[in-house]
DNA sequence: AAAATAAAATTAACATCTTAAATATTTTTT
DNA sequence: AAAAAATATTTAAGATGTTAATTTTATTTT
């Protein structure tokens, strides 16, 4: 599995490379751009991070200006967190790059192949807790 | 893949912990006991570790007198890596507690099923370099 | 054979992972 | 309402990931 990921990411990483992202940080510009503004628990596990080092992407995420970070006012302890006019410019400069990069695997794997693997990787996904 | 990943490596986790190894520290002793005496190339390769990481491990590893690590005589660069008797001991305390959990995952999710995915996960790894 | 190039491992620097502990806030108990 | 338990986030510390630079040894060029 480790090795499969990193076949894969070895075509995505030049492109957010270029751009000066981490993985771990276009997951995070990613999610909130899929699922709009989230609270701090949320985007870790949609972005699969675990929450101590959310909470570092997220200082320097909010430091550059690409999102930005507020207390939740019915639940002190929540944080939630937006995507800047500027956050929201990187993800669709960045985006169209990535789908090019993924239709192609998609193309060169086989779509229904590939459209198995997630599915099966999803199962397993889903027993967290057991 | 990552979340699939994660959901796995919880049941494994606990086990190496019990141990005071990491998953990667056990990826390494694992190797050299499955395919015996390595390069730290070839190691590098097998337990899906990057060069920089495996020198570290090695260190730590060999510290701990679980391995030896010695200059390979035909190439000055390459340094192959051994077991110790104790790196072996270890290895057949903690390999039959990982094959329980190994096949609890493979009864509950399904033997075919997951040969499927095996299976998939191998073709994806294949494309290294295209 | 000397110089240039290539290859394997290590070191360095910064980012992230992982577990545990600490903080702050909310909810539940008593 | 005060105390206790639970929840969300952050800090801390040690280990690994990632890229780039360095070191050492082999191979290739000239």
């Amino acid at each position: 599995m480790l090795r499969a990921r990193e076949a894969l990411m070895l075509s995505f990483r030049p492109i957010l490379a270029k751009h000066g992202f981490t993985e771990q940080q276009w997951r995070v510009l990613r999610v909130l751009g899929e699922k709009g503004p989230s609270d701090a628990g949320q985007v870790a596990f949609d972005a699969c991070i675990l929450a101590p080092s959310l909470s570092r992407i997220i200082g320097k995420l909010e430091n550059e200006k690409f999102i930005s970070r507020f207390v939740d006012r019915k639940d002190g302890r929540r944080v939630n967190l937006v995507l800047t006019n500027l956050g929201e410019e990187i993800l669709n400069k960045i985006v169209p790059d990535m789908d090019v990069v993924y239709k192609a695997i998609q193309k060169r794997y086989g779509e229904e192949k590939l459209a198995k693997l997630l599915e099966l990787l999803g199962s397993v996904s889903e027993w967290r807790g057991r």
